[in-house]
DNA sequence: TAAAACCCTTGTGTTACCCAAAGGTCAAGG
DNA sequence: CCTTGACCTTTGGGTAACACAAGGGTTTTA
């Protein structure tokens, strides 16, 4: 098949097929007459793997690790178990931050729903939020708050 | 003060705060001799402001924006509070994301932890992985999975 | 006075894709 | 046969929030 046939396949973009094949997770062949890049059925099924991978917390160049060790005809699996392992707490640990952020935040919506909406207090409104907890940089998780960016 | 001196006033790295001046969150006066950056109380407040505001979930662009807004004199707080009740349900969304994320590499070690570590099984134990439910892409979080990347 | 400790700017890397551009290829209809 | 539209290719740039290194000037301190 071509690309947007297995991408639709998976129910992924063509471009994330593309993206797959340039990060070395898939080795298509190519067409020769017209250089087209040509996958099979165990294409398909090894694409929906990194699916499900991807749905485990597995990154991409985990993934290409965890593959490339299987091409091998190594067992990647104590690997994959141990990954899975290591990176569980940290799972955990982005829960509770999110609900403490989702708390800050219902905390905050409560304070402002008892003020009027077009207060013209301009300055000191916003104090609000000088009034929450200071970050209390314990140093921990420096890459842990992303702002929208779903559903745009 | 200079850049180090505001950045561990607010418990964040020069880094940080050249990054956000870059960013057009604070605007520091220069040193006539050496060019230095001048930062003064004020802009201590206005960065621990920024700490609490991104620990609320607020990019960097749109803490611009409150900032500017409050700059000119107008209260930015209904756009705030908009912001905040708009964010929310993401981040539950997101919450529940991680948390069925947990449950599923929880099902996978309890599975794996019923097997010896070195079964030379190589191509058939991580089919495991392939028994665990497909994406089910409903084509609804594109951007939610983020391998570990904390504490390193 | 010399080294340590800071400061500056600029450029690059990180993650997992998305998107646009420029151009070749293929299937179907007129 | 030829055109049109759908699909293919590669290349290069963008995203968020910084981290980090290089190359070079400045200030502080021993």
């Amino acid at each position: 098949m071509k690309v947007s046939e297995l991408a639709r396949g998976a129910g992924v973009t063509a471009e994330t097929v593309r993206h797959y094949v340039r990060e070395g997770l898939l080795h298509p062949e190519r067409h020769p007459d017209n250089g087209y890049q040509l996958f099979t059925q165990d294409d398909l099924e090894r694409l929906r793997f990194i699916q499900r991978a991807r749905t485990l917390g597995f990154g991409v160049a985990e993934i290409r690790e965890i593959l490339d060790h299987a091409d091998h005809g190594d067992s990647p699996c104590p690997m994959v178990r141990d990954l899975l392992a290591s990176r569980l707490p940290q799972i955990r640990e982005r829960i509770s931050e999110l609900q403490a952020l989702a708390e800050r935040m219902e905390r905050a919506l409560d304070a402002w729903a008892e003020m009027p909406d077009g207060t013209p207090d301009g300055h000191s409104l916003c104090r609000l939020i000088e009034s929450f907890p200071e970050p209390l940089h314990t140093h921990a998780t420096p890459s842990s708050h992303r702002p929208n960016k779903e559903t745009p």
